[in-house]
DNA sequence: CTGTTAGCGCCTTCAC
DNA sequence: GTGAAGGCGCTAACAG
């Protein structure tokens, strides 16, 4: 191999740009900046045109060490399925882009020693940490990233972090709501990983809910989120007093619950209703079309690209700091 | 606000754990090397002490700055959908972690600029880039990245890439080849995006493999991969002279074309004779259980992974160069 | 094998 | 408003 890697062509330097336009390499760094910096107007205009001419690209490594930061975003999640659905995951990408930031995907789901692991890494500099998974606490996050824009997602928030929240009870109400106009009087509940602080909310706003609207919650069965555990949890159901109403707090699980009692030929919402969660597509398969719970996932695209965008200011913004879930009503229930 | 950044406590440089371990800079950083590099081992050990010690921890955008690269790995895609699903884009992750390595997503979907925008990210410095999205081609992909480490997953490779290439072919061939068994004279295909070249690959098999074994293709219809597409072309379908096959080259497609279907009645394997495309999890939801075609999902990531632990010796191992489909077989077909 | 010396490219004082 | 100088932390190159 003679050549391998024929030199790639040096890239300019803010050194070049500076010969060019006759200037100190340090009017360079201020005329590029992107806050506002003194440089007279004059030369500000010399830099930006010897740049283009050069085709210069500032090094993102390089600021980084000077700056200790970098223009990426840590989205921390325990397996990628914890984006609920690809509604989320692609739009978000797209929002961090738009920001000219990258997307940096971290697994915590089983990866143990995450933190050494981290500390090594670039994903350490990142300019902001975006949090999904319910393993990490805003603490934790904090001393895991060398930056304090930590955006919790997962309900573990503190009086330091900035967080989005959602308001699970007001949709919860409408499905019930919804179910009891319809008749019910008997309910099952059918949940997800319990560490999770947002199930925690999720059920206990189901127990509260339905004990204040007079709809017995006669059985509770623990699944994990998973089409399969709500198959699985359909032979839990007893077929001779099915209850009225099944509520899953996922969409994945309640199609499962759906397939499961299909099979013994009950039917929603001639047998029994049912109501997802999460509200995702999925669910809108014409097999399924499972009423559900969910909020605008627009919404809360709209709140990180806020906190993103100017994480110091996001405080000042209080009205995407909680998402209203909502009923979207489908053909189960 | 007083002091919100209380001068985060200096993390140990190099320089202070040769000064503590009494040795130069750069025995240290050649200590800590992952490559073996020539250090006495009795310095070496004093060196690892003095690190743990001190909780020394490399700065990788120093080490990026330096050797004008860094431990990340780009992975490109179109829409994130692009991953098929999520039974690939999960296990990617892991073992792209599991590499000490980060993965950076980069969507291209609809980023106009792409270019300039990634000349002054990071990403631009990762280790290695792995092109899913059909819109990259090999050449653009290594300007794009300052990195030879280019491994396409999407048919569109040349003679200096590294690439993984899908026998599309030979589970259509099984696939057929099982309709035929079952008294399949006519079939329909259904297909998606044709710009991609593996979607042309895939189509052209069967035109071929159909030609070739006396099933007569009397319908041809083209959708975008999505449940949606599927659906709508349902309705072209003709239930005077329902085709005894219908090939759709996504899952999604299938289970879309069942749903449409369904709604009149016709249902796999009594009606028509059903087959999908990738063997996607979600194809296996009791309601649909579609008989699909993939390759071992294992088999690309273990692939994947070869390439990034060692992507000059990738060449020398032919055998994870391409993956074969298989036919899965389901209810319905 | 070892240590010194230069950078890598940028940003940030700090005088002017 | 300007520019020189030093530093971010590490690695490569070069003498010893």
């Amino acid at each position: 191999m003679p050549e391998d890697k024929p030199a790639r062509r040096k890239r300019p330097t803010i050194a070049d740009v500076a010969k060019r336009a006759g200037v100190a390499p340090a009017i360079v760094s201020r005329a590029l900046s992107p806050e506002r910096r003194p440089v007279s107007r004059e030369k500000r205009e010399r830099v930006l045109k010897a740049a283009a001419e050069l085709g210069y690209n500032q090094n993102p490594l390089a600021r980084g060490l000077a700056t200790n930061s970098l223009d990426m975003v840590a989205v921390i999640v325990n397996h990628i399925t914890d984006l609920s659905d690809l509604d989320l995951f692609d739009p978000l990408l797209e929002a961090i882009q738009a920001l000219g930031k990258q997307a940096v995907i971290i697994r915590v789901g089983n990866t143990e020693k995450i933190e050494d692991f981290l500390r090594n890494s670039a994903a350490f500099h990142v300019h902001a940490a975006l949090v999904f998974s319910d393993f990490a606490d805003a603490e934790g996050v904090r001393t895991l990233f060398h930056s304090d824009n930590v955006l919790m997602l997962n309900g573990r928030f503190d009086a330091k972090s900035a967080y989005i929240t959602i308001d699970e009870a007001a949709g919860i109400r409408e499905a019930v709501t919804r179910a009891l106009e319809r008749g019910a009087k008997t309910g099952a509940l059918v949940t997800g990983r319990q560490t999770s602080l947002i199930e925690q909310a999720r059920i206990q706003a189901y127990r509260d809910i339905c004990a204040g609207a007079g709809l017995d919650l006669v059985q509770e069965l623990q699944g994990d989120y998973s089409y399969a555990s709500g198959l699985a949890l359909a032979r839990s159901i007893d077929g001779a007093s099915l209850p009225d109403a099944i509520f899953c707090t996922s969409d994945a699980m309640a199609m499962g619950m759906m397939d499961g009692l299909r099979a013994r030929d009950l039917l929603p919402p001639r047998d029994y209703r049912l109501y997802g969660f999460d509200a995702v597509v999925n669910a809108n398969f014409n097999a399924f079309d499972i009423s559900s719970i969910g909020f605008d996932r627009a919404e809360l695209i709209h709140g990180i690209s806020m906190f993103l965008k100017d994480p110091a200011g996001y405080r000042d913004h209080p009205e995407v700091h909680e998402l209203r879930t909502r009923f979207v009503e489908r053909s189960t229930g």
